[in-house]
RNA sequence: GGGAGCUUAGCUCAGUUGGUUUAGAGCGUCUGCCUUACAAGCAGAGGGUCGGGGGUUCGACUCCCUCAGCUCCCACCA
């Protein structure tokens, strides 16, 4: 069969992939092997694969296949999580778009369109991430809202409880008025925000409510909240507002008496020095009132608008409320003035809107002790985070963390199982049978139809913590005492997780901390934390800049190894990718390459009667050193996560040693058979490479794997042995590379002298040049005589040094004498500067005493090779001279 | 406001306890080639006083100080 000259993709991946699935190549049951497990950091249920997905599951791919072919047990287990937030407000919008409004439905109406949603867009990626390549074992597909998962959480949320971890109550929370919930402080963005400062005149009350003509200034940036203010407050110390003491000031607009207090928190260089005091919506603000016991008047509702608390603007949205109180403030006489001013303020993360500091009952979970815990698995180096500098980032959270507010006021999670009695004592419980009967305990005339359940969710974390345990064994989650089943004890802690460091606390700190509690150990070994993609401007991939890639129309186009390869390409641990298009293509050339250099192995005939040529010889045995100094190389890439390392290693051993150097030196001439010895080197070489490069591009290696011979039924490179690094000869690598580079300068004066690659050369040598690589130099130089010569170059020739060797091609008629000396001399020059460098390193009496023995001895050689060399080049330019 | 990190060729980055022929790679650039595996290719070439300054050392891209620029994280919005 004739193979093309390109290599296509479209049709070879989705054959191999399907036939890998045939054969449950992917799949992994507990064995006598070692385990490599890796837990897919699971994308939103309802998520489309995008170029950060495609970055973190190539490198998982990587790591699987790598070490399947390890000999290992490779088990990577993916899934998807419900992402209660996120996925509720895409529900919320859609049923928005159809005319129904979510609060005209009820809970379980609303549950059965979020269901019938994730069952039609739930799992799109999944099969996205098929067309990467991605070995997961799909059989293990799991979902953060399993029946049984959701079990291991409630089961989880009642254990805490129990344990006095989970507490409820009134505490100042961030309040996203988009989402209509409660969020935690980790889902707050804070971002420098331009507002403006209002500076307003607070008169004071004569002591009945009516204003004198005397006031007060206070600078705030949120005007819309004065109707909620419960006092002023100022410094203790500031004598600019002692004459305030004991005196009462009337909020503008309502005239309504607050009381003049003292707090040291009061900043008297920030502002007028004058605090306005508005507890429920100021988290400072909050804690100054419970100091001072002032009243808390809660003036904003779920939706960000005023109630009839305010009294004025009631039902405006705070933002236009802020526009038309300046106003009205202004026609007052309250608006001193406004100035610009800069302030970091709270964005949610899921809907953008700007958070509101807000008074509300919530969940809370204790997290002072698990936090302890987790940051020793991370200084202890139980667990590895690579890069390590994310050890401080780490560090520092763990040390400030606050109580973490788990309940969220949506429908789409897991219900919280804390059930109410009418008189508005709770129990927890795991299911309502329990509820009744613990319930029962408090009051015997509780019946089941009275008990109500809380109306929360948890937040999503507090399912997604327990992943790298509930995929596995959906008991053990909350029973810390309980066995652990065949495929947690077996797979338990997972090898590597691979994520991006915008999840480091919401997601990988949590694991470790549900992995102590109910596992006594960590849930994995090493966190490799990639960067965010970007393109190549260095932007954020975005819809609204449009710069982001559909990965799968560069799947069509290039095929998922030259993506994979792509994306690779340029990625370091912890840096961001700059992606670009390019680098695709540039993997797309890579599997043309390899196509290629297997079109001309196959094309060749063996000639049973052909002896093996010198050159070939020299060939075979250099590339059996080089490649196992590679594989030596490559492994010590992986064993430090330096994936795109040991990418580019692999990449250069094939292109460059394989196909330009040594399929050069081992091709028969034009029509010629190769003999058998070395084509079946050839065919073991090329094995090999296959089998290195099959982790990053796993398509087009079975491919070419098949093609190479009959395989046996259902063999497949994927469980092939990865080819390990024996020991190999240094030298014989150097001399090689020294041909080459006699090679090089040969090709460069042809080149210079316009001679074609045709004409055979002469060529002289004047020195100690390996014997046993002049075959090279002959076959890939075309040299047709080499001659030994103790004599310099002259001016009918051209000569040039290869390390400390002299060699001389001759070439009557084509010489420019001044060009040749003028290239001699600068050589000479720059040979002459770095051996005057050299010696005054030799004739410092410091270097050669303090010095290792070896550096000193280096020099030396340095010295002997550099006057060598001048030696030759004074000889090369005498030679010239002469002849001129 | 607090903390961490970065700055090496036109671009993206390596440089692994300070010494390996006076700094490496990939891409891009330039020159010459449609040579019968591959023009998605082949061959060759050019390109950096390692952000500035100071110090330690026999020796600094590598360690310390300092200045400048960039990035990220954390932080209760007077």
């Amino acid at each position: 069969m004739e193979l093309p000259a390109k290599y296509s993709p479209a049709g070879t991946e989705d054959k191999w992939y399907a036939w890998w699935l045939k054969n449950g190549f992917f799949h992994s049951e507990p064995d006598e092997r070692e385990p490599y497990t890796i837990v897919i950091p699971p994308p939103n249920v309802t998520g489309i694969l995008h170029m950060g997905h495609v970055l973190n599951n190539t490198l998982n791919d990587v790591l699987v296949r790598k070490a399947r072919m390890d000999g290992k047990n490779a088990c990577w287990v993916p899934g998807t999580d419900h992402a209660s937030i996120a996925t509720e407000s895409k529900v919320v919008a859609k049923l928005k778009a159809e005319g129904i409004n979510k609060e005209d439905l009820t809970r379980e109406e609303f549950l059965k369109y979020a269901w019938e949603w994730k069952e039609k867009h739930g799992g799109i990626i999944l099969n996205q991430l098929r067309k990467l390549g991605a070995s997961c074992d799909w059989d293990r597909t799991k979902f953060t809202m399993d029946p049984d998962l959701s079990e291991a959480v409630i089961n989880t949320f009642v254990y805490f409880y129990k344990k006095g971890y989970i507490y409820r109550g009134i505490r100042m929370v961030n309040w996203d008025p988009v989402g209509h919930t409660a969020v935690s402080d980790e889902e707050v963005i804070h971002r420098d925000t331009v507002s403006k400062f209002y500076h307003l005149r607070y008169f004071i009350s004569d002591g009945n409510g009516n204003p004198t003509d005397k006031y007060i200034i206070i600078a705030t940036t949120r005007p819309e909240t004065i109707m909620a203010d419960a006092a002023v407050c100022i410094n203790p110390d500031d004598e600019r507002y002692h004459w305030l003491k004991g005196k009462k000031v009337l909020i503008p607009l309502i005239n309504k008496e607050i009381p003049i207090i003292e707090d040291s928190y009061v900043e008297m260089g920030f502002g007028t020095g004058c605090l306005k005091v508005t507890p429920a919506h100021d988290v400072n603000d909050y804690e100054i009132g419970l100091r001072h016991n002032l009243p808390v008047t809660d003036i904003i509702d779920d939706h960000g608008r005023l109630n009839e608390k305010a009294q004025i603007l009631v039902g405006e949205d705070r933002f236009e409320a802020r526009k038309k109180i300046e106003k009205m403030l202004q026609e007052a006489g309250n608006l001193e003035k406004t100035e610009d001013y800069t302030s970091p303020v709270g964005y949610s993360e899921r809907t953008n809107a700007v958070i509101e500091p807000r008074l509300s009952m919530q969940w809370f979970l204790k997290m002072e002790a698990l936090a302890k815990d987790a940051l020793e698995s991370v200084e202890s180096g139980k667990v590895k985070l690579i890069p390590d500098k994310y050890r401080n980032t780490y560090r520092h959270w763990m040390e400030n963390v606050r109580d973490w507010c788990i309940s969220r006021q949506l429908w789409w999670g897991q219900r919280i199982p804390a059930y109410y009695l009418p008189d508005g004592r709770y129990v927890v419980a795991a299911s309502p049978e329990e509820a009744l009967e613990e319930a029962r305990k408090l009051d015997s005339t509780v019946t089941a139809g009275v008990l109500r359940q809380d109306d929360d969710v948890l937040d999503t974390w507090f399912s997604s913590w327990l992943w790298p345990i509930s995929v596995f064994d959906t008991h053990k989650a909350g029973h810390p005492e309980a066995e652990p089943n065949r495929d947690l004890a077996y797979y338990y802690p997972t090898n590597d997780l691979v994520t991006g460091p915008d999840i480091l606390f919401f997601w990988v700190a949590r694991m470790i901390m549900a992995g102590n509690e109910f596992m006594n150990d960590v849930p994995f070994r090493n966190v490799y934390l990639t960067g965010i993609v970007r393109d190549k401007l260095g932007r954020k991939m975005s819809k609204t800049l449009g710069n982001s890639p559909d990965p799968l129309e560069l799947i069509d186009k290039y095929g998922a190894d030259g993506v994979r390869l792509g994306m690779l390409l340029c990625t370091s641990a912890g840096n961001d990718i700059l992606f670009d298009e390019s680098q695709v293509e540039q993997g797309r050339n890579f599997c043309n390459k390899i196509w290629n250099a297997y079109r001309l192995m196959r094309g060749w005939s063996v000639d049973e009667e052909a002896s093996r040529p010198e050159a070939a010889s020299v060939a075979v045995a250099w590339f059996g050193h080089k490649l196992n100094a590679v594989l030596a190389e490559v492994e010590d890439h992986y064993s430090k996560f330096r994936i795109s390392d040991a990418l580019m290693c692999i990449y250069r051993l094939f292109w460059d040693d394989f196909c330009s150097w040594y399929l050069e030196l081992v091709k028969p001439a034009y029509g010629k058979g190769i003999d058998r010895g070395t084509y079946e080197a050839t065919a073991a070489f090329f094995d090999s490479l296959l089998k290195m490069i099959h982790p990053f591009m796993p398509f087009i290696t079975e491919e070419l794997w098949q093609n190479m011979e009959e395989r046996k039924e259902g063999e497949t490179i994927m469980l092939q042995r990865m080819p390990v690094s024996s020991s190999y000869d240094a030298g014989f690598i150097s001399r090689f590379e020294m041909a080459c580079e006699a090679v090089v300068a040969i090709r460069g004066i042809r080149q210079q002298k316009g001679l074609p690659q045709k004409e055979g050369l002469s060529l002289r040598i004047r020195g100690d040049f390996p014997e046993d690589m002049l075959p090279v130099v002959m076959k890939l130089a075309n040299v047709s005589s080499v001659e030994k010569s103790t004599e310099s170059g002259d001016a009918s020739g051209v000569t040039f040094m290869v390390r400390t060797v002299e060699m001389y091609v001759p070439l009557t008629g084509l010489v420019d004498v001044e060009e040749e000396l003028a290239k001699l001399q600068a050589a000479l020059e720059h040979q002459e500067k770095f051996l005057a460098s050299v010696r005054k390193k030799l004739s410092n009496e410091k270097f050669v005493s303090g010095a290792p023995e070896q550096v000193v001895a280096l020099e030396r050689r340095k010295e002997a090779d550099s006057l060598s060399k001048i030696g030759g080049l004074k000889a090369s330019i005498e030679a010239l001279k002469g002849g001129k």
